[in-house]
DNA sequence: ACTGGAAATGGACATATGTCCATTTGAATA
DNA sequence: TATTCAAATGGACATATGTCCATTTCCAGT
């Protein structure tokens, strides 16, 4: 039998059930916002029950990571191309963190909403997941990089500095900068660019 | 009548509610932990009615919020002393990093509740609260400082710079670095020490 | 001490998430 | 085509959070 990564590929029924759950899902995401819409409410818009609502989709924050994933692709399609290419690491790593700010501004309720299905047992999904591990990959590639060309000094932590990095565009926090303190993108950007240019070692 | 902050203080009936819902809830907390806890059951303990338990505190945040507030205090003093004191405004920013991973460490549990319980209406809560404003304001005059004695360069942007140490020590990432990635608690204050002495302006 | 009325109370209720399981369905194999 | 059984399904159920409101209690002013 067709198979796929190892395992029996879903079945006709599932893959219907998920694509009408995706539907429903983004047509009431829509129209009254992520936060406004209850997952029953999916399932009865989908025509499908809570028992297969469920089976497809682990939980909300499952369900919204689904709907980001073509974004998600053509992010890292985007990524891939410039963070392989020629020319400063350090410069690359400014584009990068420059086109994260971007995606979180276009993604934003659907990011948050996945930030917040991630609480008590699910906690550490916040980080244990291919989108945040790939970001972690870019980064970090970047900045050994960088460090290999002496663009910034060996003292550096590079696996924490991703981190630290990652998290200051984290959603919460990118959220509360530009809807509360009402700070431009840009800004959020600049100021961790000028903190990279800050390292910069100078010949 | 005495007031207190300009309106009416909390009636007996009121304060010997919180008391019983605090004293219940610590003791809970401590048998079974905070996620295996539910309000009803505190409430139960408590010998309180759901309604009065919610009018004492919002949600399950406040409450735990509430049972912390003795530790941010010990921790507020604490780093009021320091932060006030004469040295280098940078040394006094590493003793205050290392603080604030030691004050994660201690209560991680309940800092994680406070944490899961500010999604949807209350994502912003994260950071608009006394707390989390009291660590903004000892960070930025710290940073302030350290510019303004020429430790640091003047490109920086003292606010984002902020929020960005900060968020590396935000719960979420703490812990995820400290239980997934198993790095240790001096590692990671390490990590934003060097960070900070690779800014420092050479002579 | 008495009293007016704001604050506090308890528990039913409304709504959400997520699980369970008896039954049905689809596709690989005989 | 017939057989088989893992996967899929729907909706009742279990459990959680948080709201509502009729009733009670406290206390400041008289």
């Amino acid at each position: 039998m067709a198979v796929e990564g190892g395992r029996r590929r879903e079945r006709r029924d599932a893959v219907e059930s998920r694509r009408k759950v995706l539907g429903a899902a983004r047509r009431l995401f829509e129209e009254r916002g992520v936060d406004a819409v209850s997952m029953h409410e999916i399932g009865r818009a989908a025509g499908v029950g809570q028992g297969t609502l469920y089976r497809r989709f682990e939980h909300k924050g499952a369900l919204c990571s689904a709907l980001l994933q073509e974004e998600i692709e053509g992010f890292e399609e985007e990524a891939r191309r410039r963070v392989g290419s020629r020319g400063s690491a350090l410069g690359r790593l400014k584009w990068f963190l420059g086109r994260l700010a971007r995606f979180n501004d276009e993604n934003a309720a659907l990011l948050g909403a996945v930030r917040d299905a991630a609480g008590g047992e699910r906690r550490i999904e916040t980080h244990r997941n291919p989108f945040y591990e790939g970001l972690r990959e870019n980064v970090a590639e970047l900045l050994w990089e960088a460090l290999e060309e002496g663009e910034i000094p060996e003292e550096l932590d590079i696996e924490c500095m991703t981190d630290t990095l990652l998290a200051a565009l984290g959603i919460d926090l990118y959220l509360y900068q530009r809807r509360e303190l009402k700070m431009s993108r840009e800004r959020i950007v600049d100021s961790l660019r000028s903190l990279l240019e800050a390292l910069r070692v100078r010949g």
